[in-house]
DNA sequence: TTGAAAGCGCTAACAT
DNA sequence: ATGTTAGCGCTTTCAA
């Protein structure tokens, strides 16, 4: 009230330029340190003058600049995403899930496509030092840390998600990969499927072999093969689903049923399968890793295990503030189980192809 | 080569530590200032203490902090952008769209969900504004620029996308909405329908009421009614496109046609329709805006009007980066055509329809 | 061409 | 409980 009177009309001017410490300190009649204990932790001022800042705050539409925080080594309310490309739906759902659990803390968070390219992915990890976020998600490309070794060595927490790194000791969230490639290519085999294709990601990476792992042990406990000829890995893209699904269904002896080990994989999968109008389930079965939006709208439904996406990004950001934090215990590992979904898309096939 | 010799063998450690400018500076024998003309402009500087200053920067791997550079007054090399939802695939290809031309030219990007939720909105334009970005992206929420004052007041450029604002004059990149509401209307009109339900986003946003207009003058000039019963409008969600056509079509006099005003309310009609089991397009014909990504596997295919996303997300930035640099010509606001795609979704019926 | 010094907006010792 | 002061890592006058 007083204030208002005392400090005359400069209102006007002050709301027009965005306002900083030292004007809520002058409009209030208090030092700048005052006025940074009011908005910092509240310690140590008395009710009357928190008031009278708290006034001024408001009036002016001050907020304190989280640059200049940042540079007195306050941790940063900043989080790094590093994905491989946020139109992949995975990502899309990781993003997300990131995105809520960060702004519910008061976090943001910068979103980098590295689009799988260790270039990239350095450039991105070298720019989040730079800009002194507290911490990092990420999807790395590369099994081997690299691209983070100047993050690390900046002390910034780091949790990688669906992939690990294997050369040094950072946190990480995964679904158990290979088990839920036992858990479809057994279901491909008890429909009766004797000849399964495997589409998987590239073998550099932890995803791509413990798919493939899972895949073999499968067919190997049922007796079955496993025939070099019948699987293929490569960049887990919709192209790549498309060609080695041509490949396979138009080899002399081509399989009976798929399974697709990424979520693009099986989109190529399927739109290849259209082009050679094949019919699902009954002229080839397939069952894949993780699930198109779209999903509701395909027909027939596919047999899949359901990736926790959403899941996934939240445990890696909780896992991320509790290292930002400081926190006492060591944060574990996690592995979500990615639980089996029954379509029906890999009906069961007689031991002999039916002829029509 | 002389400098190694000269500052002893302080390498290993000052590799260790992330090096400052202060360290670039011991290491190769000229003041923090030289260093830092070497690596903003180059001006002024013999080419010999380049040189020796470059070096020391490559053997500490020094990166000058983006953070104390925007303490400076600099203009930060970080943009924000604010739409509705990443999970919405409209969104998903603009926020690429972005990223890639923010990445291209040394920016960083914040990713912002405002979840249509002006508070959510207005709590994320403060945020960029502490976090002193150099410009900002948004889809907006609300057709007034409440949620941006303290962002313009600011100072900080901002380009709309998708959506205009109608009381702040900020240039913004949209397509053409009641043109191609028009010509979807006229092409389901030409395929024989005469009772056309329309689904539309808020009419308090110009995107839902622009494409509104766009069918209601369609029906006109075909001679056609405009019936409230046949039109809903809401928030532009699957849930929504659900309820919506279910209503529609489970009246005493359904239409024959759908014109879906969104993706979402389009997915949400398709997800409805298959409920009813009501064929598309032998029970009932649908056109829509916009797309999703599995849209190649559906069947039949929908005719559409392909939203440019990636190009708006492109354009917005490359004007949002000419204001940052202060740019000479006012940069123009952008109108973009949404091109007509044909599908097998809307099927001409006869006058009569044809009981089974 | 180079260096010394001020200061961006804030926080945190250290005084009072 | 409050104010004074010294920086955080850089850029940028201003001198030399």
């Amino acid at each position: 009230m007083v204030a208002e009177i005392v400090f005359g009309q400069p209102q006007l001017m002050d709301v027009l330029m965005a306002a900083g410490i030292r004007e809520v300190a002058a409009r209030s009649g208090v030092s700048i340190s005052t006025v940074s204990r009011v908005i910092s932790n509240g310690h140590h001022v008395s009710e009357d003058v928190r008031q009278r800042v708290m006034a001024a705050v408001d009036e002016l539409g001050y907020e304190p600049s989280r640059v200049a925080r940042r540079m007195r080594g306050r941790p940063s309310q900043v989080l790094g995403l590093v994905i491989g490309d946020i139109q992949n739906p995975f990502f899309t759902s990781l993003a997300r899930a990131v995105e809520d659990v960060a702004s519910q803390n008061g976090y943001a968070v910068f979103l980098c496509n590295s689009d799988e390219d260790v270039r990239k992915e350095k450039m991105y990890a070298d720019l989040l030092v730079a800009e002194q976020v507290a911490g990092v998600v990420m999807s790395p490309t590369s099994e081997t840390g690299t691209t983070c070794t100047r993050l690390i060595e900046s002390g910034i927490p780091l949790v990688t998600v669906d992939r690990r790194l294997l050369d040094v000791p950072v946190p990480w969230v995964l679904v158990n990969n290979e088990q839920a490639a036992y858990e479809l290519t057994s279901h491909l085999v008890a429909d009766g499927h004797r000849r399964i294709g495997g589409l998987f990601g590239p073998m550099t990476m932890t995803t791509g072999r413990e798919r493939y792992l899972g895949y073999a042990r499968a067919l190997e406990a049922h007796g079955l093969p496993v025939l070099p000829a019948l699987v293929r890995s490569g960049p887990p893209h919709q192209a790549e689903g498309c060609a080695f699904t041509r490949e396979l269904m138009t080899a002399a002896e081509p399989p009976t049923a798929l399974l697709a080990g990424t979520n693009l994989l099986a989109m190529g999968a399927l739109l290849a399968l259209r082009e050679l109008k094949l019919r699902i389930p009954d002229d080839v079965g397939i069952a894949a890793f993780n699930v198109v939006p779209a999903m509701p709208l395909l027909e027939p439904q596919l047999t899949r295990v359901a990736m926790p996406t959403y899941e996934m990004g939240r445990i890696a950001v909780e896992i991320l503030l509790r290292l930002i934090g400081g926190g006492e215990a060591p944060p574990q590992d996690v592995i979500l189980q990615a639980p089996l979904q029954l379509g029906t898309s890999c009906r069961a096939h007689g031991p002999e192809p039916e002829r029509t």
